[in-house]
DNA sequence: TCTTAAATTCAACGATCATTGAAATTTGAA
DNA sequence: TTCAAATTTCAATGATCGTTGAATTTAAGA
């Protein structure tokens, strides 16, 4: 019941986004939301990256640095990039972000049909 | 006498780089050295940023994610980005970060003609 | 040689971070 | 109403981070 807390995004300073992108499963999750045909995920997706508990927590970073929004639907959540308010603030940069991640091999990739499976 | 380490940039990895940037400080003087005339800039120059043994910490953590280099002239240092080998590993990141960081009024600014100043 | 300047290194500190596991919350279904 | 599924919250942990101030290094100049 108790509303999804979502930052202003002229409120985000860089410094936050690049820290909220500071960490491989953080950016695998950021990949994974811009590689997939669909637009949102469900959180339960991405449970190959980490456990549930800290998966929470790394989604509640994205999410309040302004870079992810959470959608509540049942007892599942889903999320999504927040790409055109991103690209208000700092145009261009989730794009170099998305382009970046997709060089680094080390990141983990999740297969793009889990991503809604429920 | 003993050499400055510099990592090879194939072996940075993306969260590495956003971890180096997720500080206003580092942040600034990447700004700083992006809109300077000059290519390098002296380490002594950005003291309106933090204090000298600090400036240390910083210079060291962007060095180590591959986004400066150091070399050293005497007592002096002087630092500069990595361009071009940095776009050879993230090709537009390093344009990206800079735009972002134009962007945002809350970093600190140092005027141009302190960067050489001795 | 002695001194000064420029910068780093080191040890310490409190703060934040990533991670874990257990408990709580919320919702839909039996 | 009871139960199970999905996810978050909470408390605790060790690790890393940003910061300070003192000590150290390095090289140039008097």
């Amino acid at each position: 019941m108790k509303p999804i807390f979502h930052p202003d995004m002229d409120g985000i300073d860089a410094a936050t986004v690049f820290g909220a992108l500071a960490d491989p499963t953080r950016l695998a999750i950021v990949l994974a939301l811009a590689d997939a045909e669909e637009f949102e995920a469900r959180c339960g997706s991405f449970t190959d990256f980490a456990s549930p508990s800290l998966l929470a927590y790394h989604f509640a970073k994205l999410r309040e640095a302004g870079i992810t929004r959470a959608r509540a639907e049942g007892t599942s959540r889903f999320i999504s990039l927040r790409r055109e308010e991103l690209d208000g603030r700092f145009p261009g940069l989730l794009d170099s972000i998305i382009a970046t991640a997709r060089r680094d091999p080390s990141l983990p990739r999740i297969s793009e049909d889990k991503l809604l499976a429920p």
